[in-house]
DNA sequence: CAGAAAATGCAATAGTATAACAATCGATTT
DNA sequence: AAATCGATTGTTATACTATTGCATTTTCTG
């Protein structure tokens, strides 16, 4: 992978807000992008899952269950209860459309619900920010040499702590 | 790392129960490098800490903090509260003699406490056993990865789910 | 031994997640 | 439109995981 910053793209969906976009952009692409695919599919993006939905997209850190229990609880209609949010996120996590962040029992949209992954996930310490990471040597690595030992993987859980471009560059001041 | 000593080791510290080792013994043996190594770092494996490894070494699954509680409560002496163990488990973990399954919100025994590593962990959907796997290729791959778009990585979590050759077999039949 | 630092005890509480059951909604058939 | 069935949501209670804050005890150091 060079250095060519391409457009303004990494190049696979991972991403951090720093490097100049328009996350308002963003977060309505993903949307529109959920609708389709569970349009697509023949399940139901219900009211309560797009607006679950929507408040993880408001922004690139992983939220926990009960951030996005308190946004709601602001909102004009009900205020909706823990299981509710819990059933809107095990729905989206169904769908591809969200991940579980196990380090930081913590939910962040999936810039690439239509392919069929388990997240790498970049977390920066500095600025909570999430980016997801597509690389498939790495796990291919991995899954040989877990299988060499008769292991049989059926998914992965990998999550990279450290800091984001813009961080890592306050940091070096 | 010597790799004289492959008997019926997989070769990296990694193993699961099934393929026929002593536990008790493998047990015995974490615990005396335990003790080993807090003495040679000056720190102090005190009893409470050592009880608490003890736990968690008296199998390959990993467990809960409140399982290790009720365990402890069990036993002769105070019943121990939550901080006790929690404290206990953070020093372990300091000291590399054990890994946090984020997945599951466990800890389980480190087999390599000497080298420095986030362990790479298999983890039995079937039985719950875990085992450590070392395997640097798939790291190096995902750090250049993650690096190539400015991120600098500091720490790595890598949990694998699937199933132990012995549950693979029976899955089979 | 005195004093400081490290470790533990203890009570309360914060944070994360699910169980169980009732009520409602949506689509389909009658 | 009424009946029906499955999916979804509401509601209450509770289980599970983890930490804060302060008092006390133990260990180390001078």
């Amino acid at each position: 992978m060079a250095r060519g910053q391409r457009t303004e793209e990494t190049g696979e969906g991972a991403r951090f807000s720093g490097q100049g976009h328009d996350h308002a952009h963003c977060a309505t692409l993903a949307l529109a992008r959920a609708d389709a695919l569970c349009d697509e599919r023949g399940v139901r993006l219900t009211q309560i899952r797009r607006r679950v939905l929507e408040v993880i997209w408001s922004g690139h850190r992983p939220l926990g269950a009960y951030d996005i229990l308190a946004t709601l609880a602001q909102e004009s209609g009900g205020k909706p209860q823990p299981p509710t949010v819990y059933r809107a996120l095990e729905f989206l996590q169904e769908q591809g459309l969200v991940h579980r962040v196990e380090s930081l029992n913590a939910f962040v949209g999936c810039p690439l619900p239509d392919e069929q992954h388990r997240g790498q996930i970049l977390l920066c310490r500095a600025c909570g920010e999430a980016a997801e990471l597509v690389e498939e040597q790495g796990l291919k690595a991995l899954q040989r040499s877990a299988e060499a030992m008769g292991f049989k993987v059926e998914s992965f859980t990998v999550e990279l702590s450290g800091l984001c471009p813009t961080c890592r560059t306050e940091e070096e001041v």
